[in-house]
DNA sequence: CAATTCATTCTACGTGATGTAGAATTATCT
DNA sequence: AGATAATTCTACATCACGTAGAATGAATTG
């Protein structure tokens, strides 16, 4: 389960970990060096994101590996259950049906989504 | 659309009148008895959603009568889509396959989801 | 009409999160 | 052992939030 919330910036960080796994802060500050930031603030988000769970430091020489602890599929699972609860009292329904009624959804997206439902087996696996 | 976030509290409160509809603070009040708030902690969070454009402040002899300006369906519309965006890519299919991937859905409810969007039309309305 | 009353608006403050980064520390490579 | 380099520690300004006293202003009352 995810403890605290991420901040934006965090919340970026992590993302990039999502996308190119575990990374030591040089292959990072790649990454990031768009956004100006001295080493040091880099390594406060790094450290904050190990202090909140997300991310793990591996001693690899005289530098630290970085690995995401929380995959994205976990994460966006997490979130996605917390927003339906916070939002729609749970119901998934209930979200789709307010995305449907404000047409929110393109028909496109509806006729994806619809076709994509019908193929899913209701029995389910738990 | 909705600019600025809301707090737990503001969002607390906004709730109550989406429940309860326009009110003066002494109907309010009441609602709110066990917070234990002074009278002007309530005020303050009135008048930040005011400001946040969330409520409407009218004044109807000495107090001010409140009135929602979002409703519950336009607030949770616009949280949905920003959910799909920051999340999903926008995209409500992905977000659904992660609820049963992660079997996050129970059976019922996605047997519930299925046949409630097999009754939609596709054509749709936009 | 003047005085009182009472809700509102203004101002304020402690706390915690956030972005930012210098200092101090520590471990490594030579 | 000394130099080097990345990390950890400490710090600080700003902002959101919860909280509420002071000041204001308008309405009811005598």
């Amino acid at each position: 389960m995810i403890e605290s919330k991420l901040s934006d910036t965090e919340a970026y960080i992590l993302r990039l970990f999502w996308a190119h796994g575990p990374m030591k802060t040089d292959e990072l500050s790649l990454l990031v060096a768009n956004k100006g930031w001295k080493p040091t603030t880099l390594l406060t988000f790094l450290s904050r994101l190990v202090n909140k769970g997300m991310l793990a430091a591996e001693r690899q020489g005289r530098a630290n590996l970085y690995r995401p602890l929380v995959s994205q599929e976990e994460y966006r699972q997490t979130e996605g259950r917390a927003f339906l609860d916070e939002m729609y009292g749970g119901s998934a329904r209930d979200f789709l049906a307010a995305l449907v009624d404000g047409n929110s959804l393109s028909p496109g997206e509806l006729a994806e989504l619809k076709s994509w439902l019908a193929a899913q087996e209701v029995d389910g696996h738990d």
